[in-house]
DNA sequence: CCTCTATGGCGAA
DNA sequence: TCGCCCTAGAGGC
């Protein structure tokens, strides 16, 4: 694999693994892995704005030149793909990879995934189960689209205290996460609206309903038409139904 | 087409 | 607590 930095803020760190193999990608919640053989890691986190954006290696030709800020560029041998952006963009070791790890909760995407950790914490804390979602080190991958939108799905204000959620609430929200992130990785979009909601057409057809309750504030709750409400939770916006949760 | 906003988290102050 | 990252989708016109 052929490692770069055309925007230059990566380049020492793309010297440590230029010309390795690339052995295998992997993740935990938002944290992406990328192994090389012989033992460096590149660790990245997307953040806000980070992207990857891929392209097919021109045959018989130079990669096309980097546009905008390409914090790393990778280039194989039928596909390359750059980097913009991205909050974390480093090259680690396997201790460092642990580190990082034990500092997140279970990530519901992992055949591992160990919800009671999880539960735990929430069940024994006062802070608003909003916030509690929120927090990588509860639950590891959750955003703020799938904090507001799974609240909603279980009718729970999102500024309930963690320790007023009941085991068979977080039981059925755990489950309904689950599937709700594997079906937002098989494609490729976060999908949240139930098609009885829909309105007319599916959630995932173009143009139509996304969410429930996310960056839907006064607007009509899609369930019993009550003004959707948005405030700051620890600097993040949340949205919720007044009527619809509790 | 243009403007606004933010699917996060780090590090400086 | 604030600024940074500096992309790209959403929304308005």
């Amino acid at each position: 694999m052929t490692v770069s930095s055309p925007q230059g803020r990566f380049v020492d760190g793309a010297a440590g693994v230029d010309g390795r193999v690339f052995k295998r990608a992997s993740a935990w919640g938002k944290h992406l892995f990328h192994e090389y053989a012989g033992g460096p890691i590149v660790h990245v986190h997307l953040g806000l704005y980070g992207t990857f954006t891929e392209w097919a290696v021109p045959p018989q030709q130079p990669p096309p030149p980097p546009v905008g800020q390409v914090r790393m560029r990778m280039v194989g041998a039928e596909y390359g793909t750059d980097l913009r952006g991205p909050t974390i963009c480093e090259v680690i070791d396997e201790a460092q990879v642990a580190d990082v790890v034990a500092k997140l909760g279970p990530d519901p995407l992992r055949r591992d995934a160990d919800p009671v950790p999880a539960w735990a914490r929430i069940s024994k804390s006062r802070r608003p189960i909003g916030a509690l979602l929120m927090d990588q080190a509860v639950i590891a991958g959750i955003g703020n689209v799938y904090r507001n939108e799974l609240l909603y799905r279980h009718h729970i204000d999102p500024y309930r205290p963690g320790l007023m959620v009941s085991a068979d609430e977080f039981d059925a929200m755990w489950t309904d996460l689950v599937a709700l992130m594997q079906v937002g990785l098989r494609r490729g979009k976060i999908i949240v609206v139930r098609p009885e909601h829909d309105l007319g057409a599916p959630s995932y057809a173009p143009g139509r309903p996304r969410t429930y309750v996310y960056r839907r504030a006064g607007d009509p709750c899609r369930v019993c038409g009550t003004t959707i409400r948005t405030a700051e939770l620890e600097g993040r916006n949340v949205f919720w139904c007044p009527q619809c949760q509790t």
